[in-house]
DNA sequence: CCAGAAATGTTATATTATAACATTATAGTA
DNA sequence: TACTATAATGTTATAATATAACATTTCTGG
């Protein structure tokens, strides 16, 4: 989960600039500003939130279907990904930091929908994938989305 | 993934009328149409999708919202699931088998729907709960929906 | 500068889901 | 049997998520 300090903010999106250039794309102002969103949300967020957020915390004027564009050109330039279990965007945890990581495995809380991302070990997810060919398919994704409940969030009763 | 002949159908509802007697609840006509919906459909539908199958295959005349309300029955009552993934609902595999199951690790085609059930060993599912409480989390859920494409269904170009 | 491509704007609408309240059916009990 | 409480279903409205289709603007290469 991304929580980032402003002055770093400003670091992530020219990184982030540089990262579309290498894939042969324009980080524009627009999409500067969604991938803001999503970092100073420091959640998972809807498409409809996010835009919200993009208003309310920052400024900028955006309608949820440019929300939506833009989202998928973040997520083909690795930059944001779309969690299917919540319909929500996160921005790519990887964009904080330097080194090469795993694919990762995303937890998410049901109900405050905190997003961690974490390293399954290599050999487990071969199990996953081996145990998936076996049943006579592919794996669409290296990631795998685990709904969790986070130590803050009680996990609702009846799921005790 | 359920496929289901026509005579074991009916079979298959008397025994979900029984797990619902069990667990103090009763599947009324309504529900058992439902069920019998997701019977022939023999893949992940939506609810209006349902709403459609249950008019054109069966000719029972029910309302979106009944689905939605009844869906949410089944489900309590292990006779359905929700993959959180694609918004689409199945039945249960093991309804219509005697044995009990491990939890159900789905593999779901992203393109067809198609989903099929399959065993994840458990000290794999050992080592990923593991992961996820290192990481301050919970399980929501023992059962993982994975994303895959069928080997009838070849995976988009992106994907390769 | 011009032409084509890329990006964004705009409007409409599809799809999935829930809220709120009315009506009907069922089960237990006097 | 009739009464009552509860469960189930019907009905209408609307929220939340997402995409389609086409217009306009901006950018880029020649």
């Amino acid at each position: 989960m991304i929580a980032i300090s402003q002055q770093a903010t400003k670091r992530v999106l020219a990184q982030a600039q540089q990262q579309c250039l290498a894939l042969g794309s324009k980080l524009t102002t627009k999409r500067s500003q969604v991938l803001e969103g999503l970092l100073v949300a420091a959640k998972a967020v809807s498409a409809y939130e996010l835009t919200d957020v993009c208003r309310d915390k920052l400024g900028y004027d955006l309608l949820p279907m440019s929300v939506y564009r833009i989202l998928e050109f973040l997520e083909n330039n690795q930059l944001a990904h779309r969690l299917n279990t919540s319909n929500k965007y996160i921005a790519c945890s990887h964009i904080t930091c330097d080194h090469q990581h795993q694919p990762p495995q995303f937890l998410i809380c049901k109900t405050c929908h905190k997003v961690e991302e974490v390293e399954v070990p290599t050999p487990i997810m071969e199990s996953v994938a081996k145990a998936t060919r076996k049943a006579g398919f592919t794996l669409a994704s290296s990631h795998l989305e685990i709904e969790c409940y986070c130590n803050d969030c009680d996990p609702p009763e009846a799921a005790i």
